[in-house]
DNA sequence: CCGCTATATTGACACCTTTCGATATATGCC
DNA sequence: GGCATATATCGAAAGGTGTCAATATAGCGG
């Protein structure tokens, strides 16, 4: 745009030009890298009942079977074991088949990098 | 726990019945009452638009002008507004109108909560 | 008061999410 | 092999989300 001289751009000024620091943002940093990660991680912890699973998967000490998590929401079957898929595949959550039961257990560094990101933030 | 005599619940075990440690819970901690909250936090960190948003407000160290945040991300005017208003309603971001402008900037606090949550489900 | 500009809101549309019941898959036991 | 059980997947329904163009609202300057 603005072909023309520059004396011009005086009327669309709206705010401060001095807040030229803002740009399509020119230090590539690391957050940029992970932000699709990290948007999928959030929206994983984005609903109110995979954040219960996951504070009850950290309240007891050890792994949780399936089968312990189900009865304790209210939900179907089907609808726990799609929440607890969309933790594992957002990384949140590690998963380990024995026998017919799936074992679940939280991932640590995950959280930790969701807090760091968190940081990266503030 | 468990007034009952331990013996009584062998039959219908599905796995290890040690992991009775699993139940409605018991100590209903801080944490609960923040949950929906915490949520609500992670909904409006989920949409990468608004993740960069917030980067791009943290990254420059002053508030930030809608009028500056609308051209860097090839978005509409009303999506953007819009973007900016879930971030306000979910406490991430903080705005003000000086005359016909709207400065926003994020809210340390926000974040800060959100991680101070996190922490307790590692 | 009039028109310009920045922001907010509305209505429409396509797509995504959460939930369920039903069914498929897989493992262990007789 | 055949059955019982735990988990995964599917298909459908209901509601939510992100986007745009159009329009409304509000402040400023003449």
């Amino acid at each position: 745009m603005s072909t023309e001289l520059n004396v011009i751009q005086a009327p669309e000024v709206c705010c401060d030009p001095t807040e030229a620091s803002v740009r399509e943002h020119d230090h590539a940093t690391a957050i940029d890298a992970v932000l699709p990660e990290t948007a999928a991680v959030f929206k994983a912890l984005s609903d109110e009942t995979r954040l219960r699973i996951v504070r009850t998967m950290a309240d007891s000490r050890h792994e949780l079977c399936e089968c312990n998590i189900v009865p304790l929401f209210g939900l179907s079957q089907s609808t726990i074991s799609y929440h607890l898929k969309v933790l594992r595949e957002a990384g949140i959550v590690e998963s380990e088949k024995r026998g017919l039961w799936a074992y679940y257990r939280v991932n640590p560094r995950a959280l930790m990098g969701v807090v760091k990101t968190l940081a990266e933030l503030v």
